[in-house]
DNA sequence: ACTCTCATGTAATGGGTTACATGATTTA
DNA sequence: TAAATCATGTAACCCATTACATGAGAGT
């Protein structure tokens, strides 16, 4: 984050917190150690900012150093995705569940989802003008994601409801 | 997993590395920890059982306490979904990469969607028959989520080709 | 009067991986 | 003869979260 602009601590978490969480986060526990190692090892330097009305603020800015660390990393082998997702390994053992629990497990994570489509698309709106390509692409990416995921959730309640008819209806 | 079978925990690792390694996993340096300190606490029994030609295995058996626990778990709330993925996050911020970079990023990740994606498939025609409505749910989501990754990421790829043509063309 | 936002930082704790250690049998 | 499969387990290490500690100003 600080190859496009300076920035403090909690600058940095608030940018987590907006569309970067969908694939990446970090709380403050790990934010701030971060820096003050990174400033240590020459690649960022610190500089108090004094605000009035408001608590000071230490902003950091990228070093020759931490531009060349930042180039190294950028050719270096892809990560492997990493996901943990409960909802998912529950339904996995949903067979072992009450269907009614199934089925509010599906309505929780439907309303979940939708609410985090709208926020996307929010900024979506927003953002689209003055952002990168490859921003807009993660964006797309996230939305067209959430909805076939909303899809697929709505039709496996669908699917379930009708089996759930079906074992109760008349014999 | 000890709810529909009994297992060792080389049979866990088993599990974890098909499908459900898509939404979970873990390391047997968790799982035989994990499963000794289960033990310990009565959730589950351990039986030696001898094998000829091979090395013997620990069946790990669920008992009345574990299934307690693990309806315990169905009823209690769902955790949000963790997601780390290095390749959304170099996307993000690919405006700061060669564009020759950014392309291999994408044409690398496609080519790993594509065979997780042909994975799932196999998986999906061979357990189809005989896996439960949930479990089959859980592929299809994983499915069709992989099949929309990959068009977002060939119309992407597509769409950063334009540029870059437009950028290097005649002026 | 209360809560929220701004702002930084540490300590305790939890959770997990990787590497190491061992070793027989089967397959290429 | 090399490597892969089957099988278990521990120790060192890494990474990260949560909770705690502090404190002013702005909004309800």
């Amino acid at each position: 984050m600080l190859m496009q602009s300076d920035a403090s601590g909690y600058d940095i978490k608030q940018q987590f917190e907006k569309l970067f969480s969908y694939f990446y986060n970090a709380s403050y526990g790990t934010i701030y150690p971060t820096l003050s190692r990174m400033e240590r090892e020459g690649l960022i330097t610190k500089e108090n900012l004094v605000q009035t009305g408001k608590p000071n603020k230490n902003i950091y800015t990228i070093t020759e150093k931490g531009k060349e660390a930042f180039r190294r990393y950028l050719e270096s082998d892809i990560q492997e995705v990493e996901i943990k997702s409960d909802f998912m390994t529950r339904l996995y053992f949903g067979g072992l569940a009450e269907p009614e629990l199934v089925h509010r497990w599906l309505e929780s994570t439907i309303r979940s989802t939708e609410q985090s489509l709208a926020r996307l698309q929010a900024e979506y709106e927003v953002s689209q003008p003055r952002i990168s390509p490859t921003q807009l692409l993660c964006l797309k990416i996230g939305m067209t994601n959430m909805e076939n995921i909303l899809k697929n959730l709505q039709e496996g309640l669908a699917q379930l409801s009708r089996m759930k008819e079906e074992g109760a209806g008349p014999a």
